[in-house]
DNA sequence: GATCCACGGGAATACACGGATG
DNA sequence: CATCCGTGTATTCCCGTGGATC
């Protein structure tokens, strides 16, 4: 074999194997079926929801923490799995089993980000405890209420519901929560990050989590890097500069993991450098908000953003506005409208430009406030 | 016919500036 | 000098519309 063909097979090898396997591996929007160093947070929530095994409803709770801290990832892991135990009430096992009534509740997990509204939130937890397909519209608030009670009536049916992402701008507030959840034979646990003592009304049980230890975040990076990225793509020197960076928060650590590894991809790497890595961390802002919160968007905003990303120097929304409109099917105003929205959210965030002289008031420009290159990479990805 | 939600569009209001007014 | 005013933008606010589906 001559030294051609030992490059070329090199080369080969190289393509064979991209920097990235899995992009979801290392995406900050999906969480790990068993979660990595919050061993501690899962007994708590365990102990807690320890009277649902005996067939009584433990009390409402909340769980609250900084962004990043694994609240979700606990979170979904745990309700994935005792879902599974125990699936949603189907009236065939009601009539064949009403003899010996099941004793665990029916587990379902809400993302308020994804149910905003009282309709939402009821018509979510609703298509959690009944088999048959709940109508999205088409029906009042009250009635889908009155169903959800129904199904809860009997004495052996009820639910414990997650829900995730509270008091969020953009999704409703514990308040909101425990007013549209407020069933005999449903006991809930709502995740946020407000500080319960900036809050009104609390349940009884409260958790508090912190931001990672630097030692659970490398376990955590570790865990998903080796999942997602190829073997040696990465090196551990990297990981815990990483580590360093994200301060505790996986979610801007996974974000910029992803953006570096997208970024070797595209560039036909065969590992990520330290430039890559430079260039991931650098397109996640800090602070960051959560890409699951970009990505639950209404589908037009998400295209108005995707387009935004983009665009390169635009000094002002107006003019944002009109090349964006350009893009995505829709008129220069409502654009600039939900820029204007967007802004108010937290999404995007308005930089007050110079006064360019004469009246008039001085444009702003938009800047993101989510990993752009994630964003760009799970938006251009979907179906 | 009722219902929810995302869109569309534009009117109303706020702001920045330079110049006029008292 | 302090304040008001007109002009041109930027920003906020409000409500109607239409698709989809019970």
């Amino acid at each position: 074999m001559d030294l051609a063909d030992r490059i070329r097979r090199r080369q080969r090898t190289a393509d064979e194997t991209p920097v990235v396997i899995d992009y979801d591996a290392i995406s900050p929007v999906t969480h790990l079926d068993e979660p990595v160093g919050r061993g501690p947070l899962l007994e708590r929530l365990l102990d807690h929801l320890d009277p649902a095994f005996a067939g009584r409803l433990p009390p409402n709770g909340y769980l609250h923490g900084p962004g990043g801290a694994g609240k979700s990832a606990v979170v979904t892991a745990l309700f994935d799995h005792l879902a599974r135990l125990v699936g949603p009430t189907s009236p065939a096992i009601l009539t064949t089993t009403r003899a010996q009534p099941r004793s665990a509740p029916v587990f379902v997990y809400v993302d308020a980000r994804h149910a905003t509204s009282q309709f939402a939130l009821v018509r979510a937890v609703l298509d959690g405890v009944v088999e048959e397909p709940v109508p999205n519209d088409g029906v009042g608030t009250d009635r889908l209420r009155q169903r959800l009670d129904d199904a809860l009536s009997s004495p052996s049916s009820r639910a414990v519901v997650a829900v995730d992402h509270v008091g969020e701008s953009g999704t409703p507030s514990l308040e909101r929560v425990s007013e549209a959840l407020d069933f005999e034979a449903l006991a809930w646990l709502a995740i946020g990050r407000t500080a319960p003592e900036s809050l009104g009304v609390l349940p009884p049980e409260r958790f508090a989590v912190g931001r990672y230890e630097r030692s659970a975040l490398l376990d955590v990076l570790t865990e998903r890097a080796s999942a997602g990225i190829a073997r040696d793509a990465l090196d551990r020197e990297q990981l815990r500069r990483t580590v360093r960076w994200a301060e505790g928060d996986a979610h801007d650590g996974l974000a910029a993991l992803f953006g570096a590894a997208d970024q070797a991809a595209v560039a036909g790497h065969g590992r990520i450098h330290d430039r890559a890595l430079d260039a991931g961390m650098e397109a996640v802002p800090r602070p960051s908000v959560p890409l699951g919160r970009v990505m639950a968007l209404p589908r037009r905003r998400q295209a108005v953003l995707r387009a935004l990303v983009d665009l390169d120097g635009v000094e002002s929304i107006a003019d944002a506005s009109d090349a964006i409109a350009r893009e995505v099917d829709l008129s220069a105003s409502t654009v600039k409208r939900f820029c204007y929205e967007l802004a108010e959210v937290g999404v995007v965030e308005r930089v007050p430009g110079e006064s360019r002289g004469g009246a008039g008031r001085p444009p702003s420009r938009l800047e993101p406030r989510f990993p752009t290159r994630v964003f760009r990479r799970l938006y251009d990805s979907e179906p």
